[in-house]
DNA sequence: GTTATATTCAACTGTATGGTTGAACATGAT
DNA sequence: ATCATGTTCAACCATACAGTTGAATATAAC
């Protein structure tokens, strides 16, 4: 996993529609055009959401006749998760051994 | 927690330049000058990702004196976090019950 | 073959982003 | 009071982004 991989995959997750068409997709594969459909959206603006989410791993696009096929990746967002679980636990343990250094707890008043 | 919370965290995060300063803030709390320093960047460039941290609830300034100390804020990444928790079990068992509706996993030929 | 559908691509627009610089301001040090 | 330091702010620039429209392409249906 690279840096620039989290970036596209945050940056893929920072946009609302992007997610809606993400947990449209968690329902099924789907057609561009199909999922454009709801969106207040062109569908040339849609397809480009699904290359952002394409680019980033979130999502493959199969060829399938004239029709291209949209499918979910949840393995991309593993990198996300990862990053944020590592670095969640990391801060709050740093900020706690801080807490406890400074003695800035109730706690610590009767030691 | 809204809509336009996630989309300002992902975006932050969508950034090496913002990851890093977020790394460096683990260690405890610095000034917005000595976070800049290791940065190939302006003091100016760097305040303006603190404001997109702050912006996003990742961080927090506190002035003191003349200078402003900058924590980082834990918390804010749960709803990251929670997001991406859900979505990813969610995703992940809703294509398993599709392989299994469709029968393509190879455990389900003798049944 | 012609027509309709699904999609891409290119061109364009407006706005946001990430960066710069230099002026202004507040506070600490002398 | 003066000077240095830490920070903000405003102006500016280049590029990226999200959106549009219309033309081009590929495939399915008739």
């Amino acid at each position: 996993m690279v840096e620039h991989d989290l970036n596209r995959i945050f940056h893929a997750l920072s946009d609302p529609t992007r997610r809606a068409i993400l947990d449209r997709l968690a329902a099924g594969e789907a057609t561009i055009s199909h999922l454009s459909r709801p969106f207040p959206l062109s569908f040339a603006a849609v397809s480009k959401h699904l290359g952002v989410l394409e680019h980033a791993g979130l999502v493959t696009r199969e060829k399938r006749g004239r029709e291209r096929v949209c499918r979910i990746n949840p393995a991309a967002l593993e990198d996300a998760h990862n990053w944020l679980e590592f670095h969640e636990h990391f801060w709050t343990s740093r900020l706690e051994a801080l807490d406890t250094l400074v003695g800035t707890s109730p706690d610590n008043l009767d030691e």
